[in-house]
DNA sequence: TTGACAAGTTAATACAATTAGTTTATAACG
DNA sequence: CGTTATAAACTAATTGTATTAACTTGTCAA
């Protein structure tokens, strides 16, 4: 008796479970087998499985930030934008069952994995300082980036661009600087279709 | 015994507990009880849970289709473009059980629902015909395009974009215009980027 | 030292998927 | 009109999972 166990080693436990067999095959007895325990005392760390499924959401939104930050810093605007772009994508292929469990519906209501999600944004924010925007500017256009990266990786998981017309990373490419490009002229943008924000 | 059951009705019957009692609530168990029938009678029809889930994809596809098919009619170019972004995201605000059921992952894979996914994309190509792209150019916008809907529109189900500070609406409204707009200097937002394809 | 509590345990319940084996309605054929 | 083959239902049993309840036992602090 008496494992160290916490609810922080059983989430790990569940995310390396979650890589090793795939998100659908993480139960709460596989990762009490896992860590040598049985599925009952899981239950002293956290209350049940909807638990386990967030804390897996939070440990996946957590190292996509990690790995959006760092390939952001010491750039800024469209050259930072772009490196998030890749290193999101980068992340999703390269860990597709952590990127599954941040697509999981109903986790997103859970309280610490919308904080999670948040911190990407503020990434997001940081790197469009320098352009200058109004609060709600960047608002919009952070919505509608966060959109377009998550959009298109997930349709590209989900195998829904498998036509070999065309070279996948070029419309990844073309889609992102597409995007990129309108905020040049953002003012002549906004002002064609609402009046400016300011 | 001997009611007139078919994987039709099964299916039907399973898109209508999914927005009754929520996707994930959708067991062979509850489907059997709510078509007057035990569970293994589903497996005449069926050879199990998979092919439940994929078929109420397809069953979700194909209406996300037709609302999206009947909002593109008469229209084209930039016209068509925002009615179909409006009626996919009013799809997905109606029925967000059966939107769920368009994402789960495993699905996609399943032959059918690529062809009712690639049905929806084959609309995009109608509208965008008077372009006159080539058709890897035409590839690549769709895609992107159908990223940026799809992005959209599982982040904000999924409770992303509550920040009161910025119109979730208008949010939506300026991403799509702003896709669109990139259309109208294609020849050289493409150039700028890389030789024209032709 | 002791006793409360935290962290394990086993046992039991409930639900879901799936398989095997059985029964029976029906339709096709003699 | 009877017979029979088959499809479509059934019951029963197995397995895997979550969860609760009731228990046992280290460990720490009074």
């Amino acid at each position: 008796m008496r494992r160290g166990l916490d609810s922080q080693k059983i989430l790990n436990a569940a995310a390396e479970l979650a890589e090793e067999k795939g998100l659908e095959n993480v139960s709460l007895l596989q990762v009490a087998e896992k860590l040598g325990v049985k599925s009952p005392s899981l239950y002293n760390h956290l209350s049940g499985l909807q638990e386990l499924s967030s804390g897996i959401a939070k440990i996946a939104l957590d190292r996509l930030e990690a790995a959006v930050r760092s390939a952001a810093v010491g750039r800024s605007k469209e050259s930072a934008l772009t490196a998030i772009a890749s290193a999101y994508r980068k992340f999703a292929k390269e860990n597709p069952e952590l990127y599954k469990a941040i697509l999981r519906f109903p986790d997103c209501r859970n309280q610490s994995v919308q904080e999670a999600g948040h911190s990407v944004v503020r990434i997001l924010y940081q790197v469009m300082e320098p352009y200058h925007f109004s609060r709600e500017e960047t608002l919009h256009f952070t919505r509608g980036f966060r959109s377009v990266l998550h959009g298109f990786v997930s349709l590209e998981a989900a195998g829904f661009f498998q036509s070999s017309e065309a070279d996948v990373d070029k419309s990844y490419e073309l889609l992102i600087l597409r995007l990129i490009a309108t905020l040049n002229s953002t003012e002549n943008a906004l002002s064609s279709i609402a009046p400016p924000v300011v």
